[in-house]
Formats: C-alpha cells, sequence, structure tokens
DNA sequence: AGACCCTTGTGAACTGATGCACAAGGTGTC
DNA sequence: GACACCTTGTGCATCAGTTCACAAGGGTCT
C-alpha cells in the first residue's frame, strides 16, 4: 500500500488512458472493472494495468476486481485532474486554431484562455471565442491569464524564440508541434509532437513491407 | 557495415529527427556533420546517434564525421523518403481540416489527395483543394487515389468504424487522433496521438512540481 | 614516415520497462 | 465452516534501449 511513491514515467504515460477507458463506466453504480477489462479499454495487457494500478497504492479487491468510482478518483488525484490548468496558443495557423477549437482540451481541464499571432490582421480579434494577442505581450497574457501550459504551433523558426518567452514568463509546461528541438531549462516540461515525423515513421514500415513483398 | 539488418524500433523513430536535422546543411557542399552536432540538431545525446547511425550500416570516418549529403542519403533511403504516400484524412472537423492543409505533410512526401467527412454540406466539395467525399466512398476513394495512409480525426465514436473501413480498403498505415483504442489486423501499423492525454502527462507533473513546492 | 589529434564504431554494463506465473486473499456456495 | 472459484498484487526473469568508455583508424602537419 505505498502511499504514491514515485511513478514510473512509462505509467504515468498510460494514466490519461486508464481514465479514458473508465469513461465507459456509468458513475455512482459501484461498477467493478477488472484489469482485463481495464486492459482491453486502454489497449494495454491485463499485467501491466495491474502493476502501474499498483504504484498508485490502489487497492482492487481479489477475486472482484476495481471499484470503477474509486479508481477513476485514484487516477484523477494521481494526475491532479481536479485542478484546471489555463493554456495559451502561440500561433493561429492552421493547427493553433484547430487546437484552440478542440473541445477535448476543454473538456479535460485545459481550457485555451488566449492565443498570440504575429499576424495584425488578427491581433485583437477573437478567434472561435479566444482573443488573439501580440506574441511580444505574453509575458503580461500569462500573468493576466493565469496560464500554465504553452502550445507552441508556430512556424519552427519562431519556435524558439516562443518557448524562451513563455519561459521567460513563467510557464513550465510547454508542449510543441513545431518540428525543432527546443532547448529550455531543466524545470521545464517540454512535449514534442511532431506529425510529419510520425507520418515518416508509418512511411518506414509501409517501405518495408514493400521491400519484403518484392523478394 | 552491416547491410541494414532489423532496426530497433526507437532508433526508427529518431531517423526522421536526423533527416530534419541535416535540413540545416547545405546540399552538394560536401559537408561534413559529427555526431556532436546531429546530437544537437536532434536533441539527443552523441552515443545515441552513433548507434543509430550504426543500425543503417552508414559509415563516416573516424576523424573527421559523416558527409551530410551522403548521411541524407542513407537514412532517406532506410526510410523510404523516395516513394509518396498519397494520405486521406477521415473527418474534417477542426483539425482534419488543419491536418489537411499542414503543409509539413505534402513537404515530406505525403500529400493529403482526399477526405471523408459525414456531413452533407461538406460532401462533394472542396475544403482547401481537398475533395471531400462520403465515409461510404472509403473504399472507392482508396483504390482511385491509391491512398497508403489514413488519418483518423473523426470523433471518437466514428473512429472504430473508419477504421475498419480503411483497412477492408487496404490501407495498412493509421495515424489516429481519436482517444479511442482502435483494434485492427496484426499486419496493420497504427501511431495513436492523442493530444488530450499529453496535456494531462503534462498536467502530471504541473501538478507534482506544485505538490513539492507546498511542502 | 612518424607522431599527434580527432571522431567513429562497438562491446559491455546498466537502466527501465515488460510479461510471466503464482501465492495471497477476497467472495459466494453448499 | 469448508471448499471452490476468481482476480489481484508482486517477485523474478527477460528484454529493449541507453550510456559509457575505449580501441580502431582516418586525417593532418612536420
Amino acid at each position: 500500500m505505498a502511499p504514491m511513491g514515485r511513478i514510473p514515467e512509462a505509467t504515468v504515460a498510460r494514466l490519461p488512458l486508464y481514465l479514458r477507458g473508465l469513461d465507459s463506466f456509468p458513475v455512482g453504480v459501484a461498477a467493478t472493472v477488472s484489469s482485463d477489462e481495464l486492459a482491453e479499454l486502454a489497449g494495454v495487457n491485463a499485467a501491466k494495468v495491474r502493476k502501474d494500478l499498483s504504484y498508485l497504492g490502489t487497492y482492487g479487491t481479489r477475486g472482484v476486481g476495481y471499484d470503477a468510482d474509486f479508481l477513476r478518483f485514484q487516477i484523477s488525484q494521481a494526475l491532479g485532474v481536479a485542478n484546471v490548468w489555463p493554456v495559451v496558443v502561440c500561433g493561429m495557423g492552421n493547427l493553433g486554431r484547430a487546437l484552440a477549437n478542440h473541445t477535448g482540451f476543454t473538456d479535460r481541464g485545459f481550457p485555451v484562455v488566449a492565443a498570440t499571432d504575429s499576424d495584425p490582421a488578427k491581433i485583437g480579434t477573437l478567434i472561435d471565442g479566444v482573443p488573439v494577442h501580440a506574441p511580444g505581450e505574453l509575458g503580461e497574457i500569462v500573468a493576466r491569464y493565469n496560464a500554465a501550459v504553452g502550445v507552441i504551433s508556430t512556424p519552427a523558426e519562431a519556435a524558439q524564440g516562443t518557448a524562451d518567452a513563455l519561459v521567460a514568463a513563467g510557464v513550465a509546461s510547454i508542449m510543441s508541434f513545431a518540428p525543432t528541438v527546443l532547448s529550455v531549462p531543466d524545470d521545464v516540461e517540454v512535449r514534442s509532437v511532431d506529425l510529419a515525423a510520425e507520418l515518416q515513421i508509418l512511411g518506414f514500415h509501409l517501405h518495408r513491407s514493400r521491400l519484403a513483398e518484392e523478394s
């Protein structure tokens, strides 16, 4: 019954998936989930589910499974889902706009409260209800809206500068879609999503299987 | 000089980053890159770069480094970058539209050639130059455009059905943005990008450091 | 040619994550 | 209460990936 010590990074990355899986269980019905069911819902295997949950100090009941409500509570607790973390989107191009409008963010406690863009035509307007400011005002904006997370959806060239500005403004969590490496202080957490690279990985396997076919 | 045997998955995932890093070197100038430089550009450490490249059977010259052009060629070769893989985007909501319009895809050999959406108002129109079809026509479309990759940007509920249709149509590579687990045959490669989950991972760390501060 | 410098390529140790397999310990039934 | 059944929790073996550290060897300068 370890009261939540160090949780392996790989486990942390799966917790949101479990939480997502639990959505298919009604609230307040005292439903139970087995590690097998949850594994199916999250797309992993049962042993992993059990080991992951054991890091949370969660206890199911042997022979029965986990109480869905309690499990939801436990995982939410660990992830800090109770908090709402305001997000500022930097770069309102195609992608930025889509993200600002993405209901999945607000639903999960990450409301997009403001945005920046270098296009003078956009500055000062509302795009999908999100106020767009000049990049130079980033510091101010972060403070005013209490933003905790920065999303970088600028062109690659502007990404590092934007990251620097976010860090200077006190943002410690960045999700970047720019195809570049960002250098930031150690205490800043960056998650980088390179969509083109993702496709190239798929391409590798396509290429491979085509080669295999030919021989 | 192993002629490209099995390449570890982790290495494959980094090859696109190296290729990206090499973009900062001019073509045809016989420039050389050291593993150190490339490591910096790709955001990994030098030992990893060298080991990764060794899987390709690539040879740099000791004391000097790698020839930038040749390295580009080697990595491109391994990734099969020479091929063009047409992409069909399923679900032209905010995200789908942004992806269809994403220049990074076309630039890297993944042109978006067609899309599907269930909204009758969109079917038959061109959105950003991409023809939108009914979901039911997916099989036909894949054949007509020779699509090799399917992107799923539909709501979660429609994702599995879309995946099934893609698989039935012969698509063996899927990139999914839907927050669900997709079940597909073993020979189909799925890369799942859950943006909300990504933010929740950031949220975990925010939560953690806030807890640490308080104590 | 020889000496020195530099960076590669790689064996080997290490780290973290995964999966197995089974004892522990609940629940329900007779 | 005893027995059968089930699913958890976890020690251990295994595996993949990372990092270290150093010998191998090409380049350059004298």
